[in-house]
DNA sequence: GCTTGACCTTCCCCTGACTGGAAGCTCCAT
DNA sequence: ATGGAGCTTCCAGTCAGGGGAAGGTCAAGC
């Protein structure tokens, strides 16, 4: 199989499965004329990888992930705490966000948003507490 | 003001302060020795970056945001705009990362998390149905 | 006056995970 | 033979700074 085939199967773009090779996470053939010769096993880590990734795991994470997955004498509890650790930085991410959310939702609902220049969202902005 | 002085009561690294100068989003005079001189009116501003970007606003939001805020016949409408259309991104961001927590949580739930090689993660990586 | 150390300056490279684009080669169909 | 699609490499850019080098400045202490 050619890139643009891989490209397809796979859904990631060329662009990174080319990325992928160049960090080292695949290692496809070439053929005589220099193209990237992709084996089902080449496609099948991409599927992997883009699973992965879609989950929010980094490339490093991806890449211990693919070792333990090639590695048949694994203890899946690696595997368990890699998903665990990657889990609380997601939860750290989405208590992030909604004290964004919250307080931005708060500032929308104090703002008229009509012409007038009075807004409550720049006034918080500038440090005048409008409580 | 020097700039240590301005980064310790603004609370952004000077690192900070000076790439905001960079991209021109304050302009602080120059003392004869080279040395960045801040006034009051410099520090509010970098207090207000600070809050905005505390808030998520990306760096182009922020520079509107100052832009509005230094705007005296602005309208509360384009700032509550702003705000709305940059909440959304969050919520789509909470929701995307939600997702993940679900799925992940799920996988790491099934996990026995042992010695032993078998492991439902790496089996739903690999695209392997477990249900 | 000299030194020391803290502070300041600019400059350039690095991050993560790609994406865009240029220049040039290969392949296939017409 | 030629045109266009697809492939190659390489370079630069993204976002919002962070790290660190090389060198200028300032205030204190001797």
């Amino acid at each position: 199989m050619n890139i643009g085939d891989v490209a397809t199967r796979s859904g990631l773009p060329a662009k990174t499965i080319r990325y992928y090779e160049d960090i080292g996470l695949i290692k496809p053939h070439r053929s005589d004329n220099g193209y990237r010769c992709f084996a089902e096993a080449d496609l099948h880590k991409l599927a992997f990888l883009g699973r992965a990734r879609a989950l929010g795991f980094t490339i490093e994470d991806c890449r211990m992930l693919m070792a333990l997955y090639e590695d048949e004498s694994r203890a899946s509890g690696d595997v368990k705490q890699l998903a665990l650790e990657h889990l609380s930085k997601i939860e750290a991410k989405i208590t992030d966000l909604q004290a964004m959310r919250n307080t931005l939702t708060e500032l929308v609902n104090c703002c008229a948003g009509d012409n007038r220049p009075e807004c409550p969202i720049l006034k918080d902005l500038s440090g005048q507490c409008s409580g």
